[in-house]
RNA sequence: GCCUCGGUGGCUAAGUGGUCAAGGCGUCUGCCUCGUAAGCAGAAGAUCGCGGGUUCAAAUCCCGCCCGGGGCUCCA
């Protein structure tokens, strides 16, 4: 915010003409007064974007505190955006300068408010003592920092930091070579590509839908729910069933990676002195919780839980290094126009790991490490990936073989932010994004050096030593978010369907991965039968017992994108064998039902087994939102 | 949050001021007992997102709100 504040015996002014279409409507063009007044002059500028409120009551501040000074009663609020370069959109400085001129009222003064959006000619007379004349300028974020309480610790520069922070963009390939983002080849690597042109030149236009979001339906997997706030989805049996198989899969994982696997409240106290602290880190992106006179915050990480959790737990150097997972879900207040199907929701299925270490060269250890089971855990779900990192560039000069062996791993070749200053609490990140049909990108793994927390939470672990010290953080998820998964799978079918084949999602987490379609009644209680060989085997499938064409069942379990498709006929029941429809390899086979069985077991041996959670008969199955 | 486009039976979708709001899928009933992506016939099912306004008359025009898509911003 910008003002020039004028003493002046006398005002007066009259509209011209409409400056802008949202210009107010008046009742009155003219205004004028020999009654001596403070006029104030403002320009709302795009920083007072961040805290319209906060902007308000300082400017007003400003204004009162002037008044104060030149015993002032009158004041006079006029727009005037000529004062900056940068203004503020003018819905925002309305609303910022009719703000302004209500508190001044409550707090006794008189108040004249100069229309908004106007051409207009004004007459003033400044009274020119000495403080007739001055100019304020008001910046949100560092204005904060003196008026607000602030308590010890409290780091509110990093937000500022980030947007000062500047970068460089480069490929690293496998061989450890590095190259500019602008003079790097992309031949061959056109994902690769456009994932870093979403992430550098920051194009974002998109005409289509994310073409995930008709399937998620379509699919009976997840849907939106009107009666919750916006970005919060209802998962019918078969997404929820996806959803455990994708879960328990990557705690399995965890547990033989060694975590200790834990749960935390979902809510938290806005007045805990190290979550305090820690919000001041972000934008109030926070649900709110309201219990009785108090306010809690819906948790927006797993973050705050684990490392309380851990800050009160005995930790010793030899158990470091200390690993503590948990799968629960976080919610974000993200902006509405941010949202954007399963690819960002308010509300979503975190697995997050922390791991607790000693020292630089553990967190590197223990780097490589993780980089296996994310890079298995990413191979599992079947689709094309871009890996980048963002280091600080101190830390990339000092650990160059270490940052070469982490791209080795990748394997392929990525891209690499590196940063002059450490504008968050990592000095290190990984992340592993996909690129879906409307170019955007978004990231799913991740895994980063904590280098701030331990300290804010105050975590310790004793040493050799016999003393307290600060470890170092490792923050990962394993897999990102179980939405972002299925925004990923569905979207990797639709890169699958427009190369010619089925779109299918892998085996292991597919809904159902086997239906029995029985051509006539008669064969349903055979179909019983068969389904309790696929039960010794923990297979999902259902029974379509419906009357219908054989021809109609076989479309319907198409439509559903069913991986198997065994017909049941008198022809079967003699010989002991189904006829099977493999969607993965587009043919169609006579097995023994035993062997099907064994088939998808092998194919899915390395995931838990998971029950389909709905009945398996298919005229006992409500329908949610599949099409047949 | 701002800008913009949209919302019509469970799904899809025609209708842009004037009779009982078209069709398709699905659902239900009956017939057919069926061999690898849609068998036949009939029936039920809609306060046209919600609220207000303009008009003799509103799904249709105007205002506000809710939900969704896209853009800006943002992405701990």
């Amino acid at each position: 915010m910008r003002m020039l504040q004028i003493h002046s015996d006398g005002f007066g002014y009259e509209l011209k003409r409409k400056a802008i279409k949202s210009a107010e409507k008046v009742e009155s063009k003219t205004y004028s007064t020999d009654d001596s007044c403070l006029v104030n002059f403002i320009a709302a500028e795009s920083s007072d974007e961040k805290n319209i409120t906060k902007a308000s009551s300082l400017t007003a501040q400003m204004i009162a505190s002037a008044a104060e000074d030149v015993k002032e009663k009158n004041i006079v609020v006029y727009p005037w955006v000529h004062l900056t370069e940068a203004p503020a959109k003018p819905s925002v400085a309305l609303k910022m300068l009719k703000s302004v001129a209500k508190i001044l009222e409550e707090q006794g003064y008189n108040v004249v408010r100069v229309p908004f959006g106007w051409y207009k000619a004004f007459s003033i007379h400044c009274k020119g003592h000495p403080l007739a004349e001055r100019s304020k300028v008001l910046d949100v974020e560092t204005t904060e920092i003196t008026e607000e309480e602030v308590t010890e610790g409290e780091d509110l520069t990093a937000i500022k930091a980030e947007e000062e922070a500047h970068s460089k963009f480069y490929i690293m390939e496998p061989d450890g070579s590095v190259t500019p983002v602008e003079k790097f080849d992309f031949t061959g690597f056109e994902e690769l590509r456009l994932y870093v042109k979403y992430e550098t030149a920051k194009d974002r236009t998109a005409s289509e839908p994310p073409v995930h979001i008709e399937y998620m339906k379509q699919l009976e997997l997840v849907d939106y729910e009107p009666g919750s706030d916006a970005g919060n989805f209802r998962w019918p049996p078969r997404g929820l069933t996806l959803k455990r198989a994708v879960e328990e899969r990557v705690i399995k994982e965890m547990l033989e990676y060694g975590a200790h696997i834990v749960q935390t409240p979902l809510i938290y106290d806005y007045q805990h002195p190290s979550l305090k602290s820690y919000l001041q880190r972000f934008p109030s992106r926070q649900y709110v919780v309201r219990s009785g006179d108090r306010d809690y915050f819906a948790r927006f990480s797993a973050c705050f839980g684990q490392f309380l959790m851990i800050s009160q737990a005995q930790v010793s150097y030899r158990q470091l290094p200390l690993k503590i997972f948990e799968i629960a879900p976080s919610f974000r207040r993200e902006q509405s126009g941010e949202l954007a199907g399963m690819r960002r929701p308010r509300a979503f299925t975190m697995p997050d790991i922390h791991e607790i270490v000693a020292d630089v060269e553990m967190a590197k250890q223990s780097i490589l490490k993780q980089l296996e089971f994310i890079m298995k855990l990413h191979a599992e779900l079947e689709i094309q990936y871009e890996v980048s990192f963002r280091i600080l560039r101190s830390f990339f000069e000092e650990h160059r073989d270490f940052i070469n062996a982490v791209v080795a791993r990748v394997g392929k070749p990525v891209m690499i932010e590196v940063f002059d200053e450490r504008y968050a609490y990592f000095l290190f990140k990984g992340e592993w994004n996909v690129v879906d049909a409307q170019k955007k990108a978004a990231c799913l793994g991740t895994c980063q050096i904590d280098v701030e927390n331990s300290q804010r939470f105050n975590i310790t672990y004793i040493g050799e030593d016999g003393k307290e010290h600060y470890p170092l953080i490792l923050h990962t998820s394993p897999s990102g978010s179980i939405e972002r998964i299925l925004y990923g799978v569905l979207e990797q079918a639709h890169k699958d369907m427009k190369r010619g084949k089925k779109p299918t999602l892998p085996l292991w987490m597919t809904p159902v991965q086997l239906r029995l379609v029985p051509v006539d009644d008669s064969l349903i209680d055979y179909c019983v039968e068969l389904g309790k060989e696929l039960d010794k085997y923990g297979i999902r499938y259902e029974i379509d017992d419906r009357s219908l064409t054989v021809g109609k069942k076989i479309r319907s379990a198409e439509k559903l994108w069913i991986p198997y498709i065994c017909v049941i006929g008198e022809r079967e029941k003699k010989s002991g064998k189904v006829s099977v429809r493999r969607r993965a390899e587009g043919d169609q086979v006579e097995m023994k039902i035993d062997d099907v069985a064994e088939e998808i077991a092998s194919k899915t041996s390395f995931a838990p087994k998971q029950q389909l959670m709905l009945p398996k008969m298919i005229t006992k199955q409500a329908i949610f939102s599949r099409e047949v």
